[in-house]
DNA sequence: ACCTGAACACCGTTCAAGT
DNA sequence: ACCTGAACACCGTTCAAGT
């Protein structure tokens, strides 16, 4: 029971250390590069030790989604339900830049850890304190999150800076002639030339869907 | 040169009926049932010798895509627009429920096989026809698409029949403790009662967009 | 031209064994 | 209680060889 008596063992690994590692790899070299075997090169450990930690694969990427979910700002309750809402998506689209792995799995994975009920709770009783009923709010909720995922994953996979815009261009446009995609082509042309405005038209989008379920709500 | 020339080689594989076994195996099985090993096993074939009709796995899910968007019923460019987002969007519902796995690859790769080049090109050229600018119809698109993606995406994932919201329910209901989580709670019991209405809450999200979208373009 | 056998470099995971 | 070595049952893909 003195200190002197600690087992010989590491004691280095716990769950939340696993996690971690694994998005600290996933956020250097995305999904594909996140292996058991890699997370343990690179905790120090083989690979098997892991499973003392995380259940496996599946549990290890639920727990990492809902890492990624804990980070966002979820609505007060009793706060102003669009500035609210406006807020949460803007936090969302940010956490998922700063985790470029975190799109799909967040859209494709059917999880529920705590900061996703936490904050399913919290957006669906802010807007249901608001006036929607419970099958709007579940609606409303759904819109916002289908634009917020759908933006950040076209945003997470298009070049940003213009050299690399211009780049992916030229790769392009050869693939789309105008004689057979005219509309397409030129469509191609002139997000080629335009300066990116990913917040700008995020935005818009949002307000866009904020403004047709105020409207709705309204309405009935 | 005589037809009894003919060589002892099989002859059986093309890249068409490789990629369409891989969907039949795909819509059987979901995409983690399609290893390119199993996939030669159901044509009774070599793994190798597969890579004779297509690049690698990731073509392959490539043309599969491609395949799936070529089913969808695409814009006539002189219809009316709204008319034709809403048949477009419907079918692609449609053809994702038949293809339940085609959600995820539609949204996360980024591919440009020539069905998906028709297509975006039917869609912003109907949309142009009509008055929007290159921009807005782009916009319009996403807005289109990610309610469609994340709705079908949805609608893959949770139960549809019955019985089997009700298992769901109950196996769900539990970890949502109404004392932790109380509007989450009450949505979900709501959600558990109500019976399914899949298609009538998908076209009202869509008209949603649609209306928004219209008066977006009257406003400017 | 098309298909194959053998091999390479990986996976996730189990299980019995060590400490 | 935690970590390990060895093994199992898979992957995608390459390459030289067959016909």
């Amino acid at each position: 029971m003195s200190p002197a008596s600690k087992p010989p063992q590491r004691r280095t690994l716990t769950t939340d250390k696993v996690v971690a590692e694994a998005m600290r790899l996933a956020d250097a070299e995305g999904l594909e590069g996140l292996s058991m075997r890699r997370l343990a090169g690179a905790l120090g450990v083989t690979p098997m030790s892991l499973y003392n930690h995380v259940a496996g694969k599946e549990e290890l990427l639920d727990a990492m989604v809902d890492a990624v979910v804990a980070q966002i700002d979820s609505p007060e309750i009793d706060g102003d339900w669009r500035a609210m809402m406006r807020r949460r998506a803007l936090s969302m689209r940010e956490v998922l830049m700063r985790h470029r792995w975190a799109s799909i799995p967040l859209i494709s994975r059917m999880t529920s850890g705590a900061a996703i009920l936490r904050d399913t709770n919290a957006t669906l009783g802010c807007l249901v304190t608001a006036g929607f009923t419970y099958p709007q709010a579940d609606w409303a909720r759904n819109a916002i999150d289908n634009h917020v995922y759908g933006y950040a994953f076209q945003e997470v996979n298009y070049p940003v800076d213009p050299e690399g815009y211009k780049a992916a261009a030229s790769r392009f446009l050869p693939r789309i002639p105008a004689s057979e995609y005219p509309f397409l082509h030129e469509a191609a042309r002139q997000i080629a030339e335009a300066r990116y405005d990913g917040i700008t038209r995020f935005e818009f989008g949002l307000d866009l869907i904020l403004d047709g379920l105020e409207a709705w709500k309204d309405a009935e």
